[in-house]
DNA sequence: GTTATGATCTCCT
DNA sequence: GGAGATCATAACG
């Protein structure tokens, strides 16, 4: 059921972005399964991005993660609040990695809702990349840990969406990029509620 | 050692 | 629509 490793030494981050769409996330912390589709995410080109935290071949202890083999993922705090999750792929010293902004919920809603304190089930309770990792329990302790491993990892359930059904835009919170702030490496499935909304 | 800032979210007006 | 929260990181001295 989990994706095979091979899906994530693929040199192109662009098309894993968008093929990541539809495919099943999941997280299993202190027993607890939560998971659900991605419905958003966003790519991080390897070393000519300047919206990339490797950008330049930087190489410092947060990002020799993104350094790594594919199939791991690349977990960091941002704001001072937030933690964001990463897909890394492609081979060792590419530092390219897929944000994942957004699920749909599927497995574990109860809980997902209890780490979030919310009262109801709103869309919100998935949407955006600090939300979705507060869902779903992770932090930085899973920083580099395997995509095959038993806390996380993802899966392919037949669901997919065709070219029509997904947009490509530029990426949020990156306008100190300069010119690759204008990079449509950003995908979403269209009109799907758990989608994050742009912050402005 | 010090300082500026961010791949954001929530609450307030 | 806007500001505050809050801290690890990275660049600089």
């Amino acid at each position: 059921m989990k994706i095979p490793h091979s899906f994530y030494l693929s040199a192109d981050v662009v098309s894993v972005s968008k093929s990541l769409l539809g495919k099943y996330l999941f997280t299993c912390i202190n027993g607890l399964i939560t998971g659900g589709y991605i419905v958003e995410t966003e790519a991080y080109n390897g070393v000519i991005d300047r919206a990339s935290h490797a950008f330049g071949n930087r190489k410092t202890s947060r990002t020799q993660t993104m350094f790594m083999e594919g199939g791991i993922a690349y977990i960091y705090l941002c704001y001072g609040i937030h933690e964001m999750l990463n897909v890394v792929t492609s081979v060792e010293g590419q530092p390219h990695a897929v944000l994942i902004r957004a699920i749909e919920p599927v497995t574990g809603i109860d809980i997902m809702q209890a780490r979030r304190n919310m009262e109801r089930v709103q869309p919100n309770i998935t949407a955006g990349p600090g939300s979705l990792a507060k869902a779903l329990g992770i932090t930085r302790n899973l920083n580099g840990i395997s995509l095959q491993s038993d806390a996380l990892w993802i899966e392919d359930r037949g669901l997919s969406f065709t070219d029509e059904q997904i947009a490509a835009v530029p990426r949020i919170g990156v306008a100190y990029a300069g010119q690759d702030a204008l990079l449509k490496y950003r995908f979403y499935v269209k009109d799907n509620r758990y989608v994050s909304k742009p912050n402005k």
